[in-house]
DNA sequence: GCTATCGGACCTTCAAGGAC
DNA sequence: TCCTTGAAGGTCCGATAGCG
């Protein structure tokens, strides 16, 4: 809990100008950044990104040399330390297109954690056994074997040929004067690792060619965004749901446009899943650009809670809690009742019902 | 407001099956 | 033998309830 990441996932307010103040397009591409290029940003002085107010990065941006898709942000900001998100490679609902942020779990999390379904870490004792006083207690479980012998049908192989959309082939405006393309980023699981410093901020800048539109939602002006006359795809800035405390910024037609506040201080507008599908749909796919759908708020996810000594909980059984039970007899009555220890809770009732 | 609880999405691991 | 697939088993996000 408080322990976990910083929860910065309230509503978007418009006092956390993060990040900075800063044109959506800077310059004109390929003058000071290549495409489709991160910049990184250092973190906001405080966690609560609220200091920022004149806008200016706290420090120097520093380019990583990869190449994500075009328009691509880095969704989450300052992830925990060790901690980082990767682009999820595998798709799934609410992942669209591998946008989606890759969650990244430690090897072996301590029987606590695992319990308490919470983050750990790999340094034992963790750190969330060591605010709840229960070092002595923080040790891994025992990873339950994988079943040997199992049968399985026979397999669907995949096409050799590859789907994954082709940055190097993308022409935004479908003239010789496109830009370089960027190169071909690996596939996401050979990315190469390229942590930021701690709690730096990613800001992916638009694909090349990109224009970002202009009054009441038509493209831009400058240059000839398409070739042909058309009215250019109208990618948005925001191709992933902006992260929390993040700020989606929208044109007057509803589309995610830029990071920059609304100027005069207008209200942000909410986001509008529609106004994503609508771009998406109108720009005639974007060629592996989909936006991913912001999907609705899940109030209606209901959950039938256990009663308060959870003699209901059908909850998957901790079966490696039941070969270490040894410091769950010995935990909680050190008084420490915050964690959830193992066979004090849903694990200890199921050990016995499992086998 | 803070914290515990826990459902279920997401992730990692690795054996089985298939291609070469 | 190596690669790919797919599922088992695990982690932990995030919604929710309970408590002070």
């Amino acid at each position: 809990m408080s322990n976990d990441q910083p929860k910065n996932s309230g509503p978007v307010s418009q006092e956390h100008p993060y990040p900075p103040t800063m044109a959506p397009y800077p310059q004109p591409y390929g003058a000071s950044y290549p495409p489709g290029y991160p910049v990184y940003y250092p973190p906001p002085p405080d966690a609560n990104h609220t200091d920022t107010a004149n806008g200016a990065p706290p420090g120097p941006p520093y380019m990583i040399p990869f190449a994500p898709a075009p328009g691509m942000m880095y969704p989450y900001a300052s992830p925990p330390a060790g901690q980082g998100y990767q682009y999820s490679q595998q798709g799934g609902p609410g992942s669209a297109n591998g946008l989606r942020p890759k969650r990244k779990q430690v090897k072996m999390a301590c029987t606590n954690c695992a319990n308490a379904c919470k983050r750990c870490d790999e340094a034992r004792p963790c750190e969330r056994c060591i605010k709840y006083g229960i070092p002595d207690t923080c040790v891994d479980g025992v990873r339950k074997e994988r079943q040997k012998g199992i049968k399985r049908g026979p397999y669907k192989r995949k096409g050799k040929t590859s789907t994954e959309p082709s940055y190097g082939e993308w022409q935004p405006n479908g003239s010789s004067q496109s830009p370089p393309a960027a190169p071909a980023p690996p596939p996401m699981h050979t990315m190469p690792h390229f942590p930021p410093p701690e709690g730096y901020y990613p800001y992916f800048y638009p694909p090349p060619g990109f224009m970002p539109p202009g009054h009441e939602g038509q493209p831009g002006t400058e240059g000839s965004p398409n070739g042909n006359g058309q009215a250019p795809a109208m990618v948005p800035y925001y191709p992933v749901p902006p992260p929390p405390g993040y700020f989606p910024h929208y044109s007057p037609n509803g589309h995610p446009v830029a990071y920059p506040p609304p100027p005069n201080g207008a209200p942000m507008q909410t986001m509008d899943p529609g106004a994503a599908n609508r771009s998406s749909s109108q720009s005639g796919e974007t060629d592996g650009q989909e936006i991913e759908e912001i999907p609705p708020p899940t109030t209606t996810k209901k959950r039938a809670r256990a009663g308060k000594n959870g003699e209901s909980k059908s909850k998957k059984v901790k079966v490696a809690a039941a070969a270490a039970p040894a410091p769950a007899s010995v935990g909680p009555s050190g008084g420490s009742d915050q964690v959830s220890e193992p066979g004090a809770s849903s694990s200890g009732e199921n050990d016995g019902g499992d086998v």
